[in-house]
DNA sequence: TAGATTGTTAATCGATTAACAATC
DNA sequence: TAGATTGTTAATCGATTAACAATC
């Protein structure tokens, strides 16, 4: 189950996508898909969908397609979404909130294991079995309890900060959702989350004819 | 300024980030910018960058560089952001409420002109000099103010029922916040913000050597 | 002028698509 | 068997990088 390979952004963007609808093929009580089935569903060429396949060391059958529990284990541990990493929020206005009560963090393999805010009059205070810790508390608690990912939502003006604390404390990955590049070494996988981004493709793709 | 070429994603993408880094350029005060200058601070070879703002339609000056206020001018004209779009968000719980008070607004060029939720302890309380209204308005209020863009943020059952709303009231863009495919025809632009893809994509950036 | 930087073409690289033999 | 579907190679397409003449 080795994988020597990198794989190129979109072929990672796909293969979430495969997952996601092939396990709605499971629910649904099917045990093999074929790339045709896949492909059609999310608007993919079925030869590019068993290429991918291929790529991850696929064991289709021909005329019967591919076992979806197999299938869905390749891709799982792919991503390693069976191993409960531990994950921490720094930042719990209203975007930390609704992020914290949000289900992604199982499907992402991940678990909301702290919450640090420096507003007095926050932190002390619970939310689902969690009592939110103030900044000064983040270095000691990623060490501790081996947090290895951190989602950033503080203001701006903190963020290089909180990402250089959480750095020094061995977090491996940071979800970055302040509009601010961080200057992070190689070794710290950063995921920049800028919402604005969103809004100014929509309004590329849908600016009227000139 | 007509400009026929369709651009690709990642070009897209890098022109954000062009705009984003240059307007803070002009902040401290430059009129110049070179593709080096650009280049260097988001890690992307200036020949990139020379050769993206080539297809922009660019008018640099060898030894001196882009002009930066008519860089801006261009990109902000090619992704329609000095037009003030109304937009909506359907949907008022938490990550509703992050979105609604987030800046973001504004630097996609859109204005947040209504709120719709089908809680009625919600619904007419005021968010922002906004009145929440009920999911039966969506419909007559996007007709009369000619509302362009739906955030959506309700429940996933619920997801495919409003889009089907929405995209009858004639709105021209979606930005889907559930982890749904949304059916909807070619003629509505559908930006897919899965929270879960982030949370993935990190978790298979550290996943462990094996 | 000399040096720096653009505009733009050509070369390279990688990803997608097409195709089809192998196989169940 | 015949037909469907995979595995896998080759062809195409597009995007990035290299290169360098033009120019300020």
């Amino acid at each position: 189950m080795v994988k020597p390979k990198r794989l190129s952004r979109s072929c990672v963007l796909r293969l979430e996508l495969y997952l996601e609808i092939i396990e709605q093929f499971q629910k649904e009580g099917r045990q093999y898909v074929t790339s045709s089935d896949i492909g059609s569903a999310l608007g993919i060429a079925p030869g590019n969908v068993r290429q991918d396949l291929f790529g991850l060391g696929s064991a289709g059958r021909p005329k019967v397609g591919y076992e979806v529990t197999r299938l869905i284990a390749l891709i799982r541990d792919l991503f390693d979404l069976d191993r409960e990493k531990p994950a921490c929020i720094i930042g719990f206005g209203n975007l930390g909130r609704a992020l914290a009560g949000s289900n992604m963090w199982s499907r992402g393999g991940y678990k909301l294991a702290a919450i640090f805010d420096n507003d007095p009059s926050i932190v002390g205070t619970d939310f689902a079995g969690l009592r939110v810790r103030s900044i000064a508390e983040i270095f000691g608690v990623i060490k501790t309890q081996g947090i290895e990912m951190a989602v950033i939502t503080v203001p701006a003006s903190a963020a290089q900060e909180v990402a250089d604390i959480v750095q020094n404390a061995g977090v491996k990955a940071i979800w970055n959702f302040v509009p601010v590049r961080l200057n992070m070494p190689e070794t710290v996988a950063v995921e920049n989350q800028s919402l604005a981004w969103g809004l100014i493709t929509l309004s590329h793709r849908t600016r009227p004819a000139q």
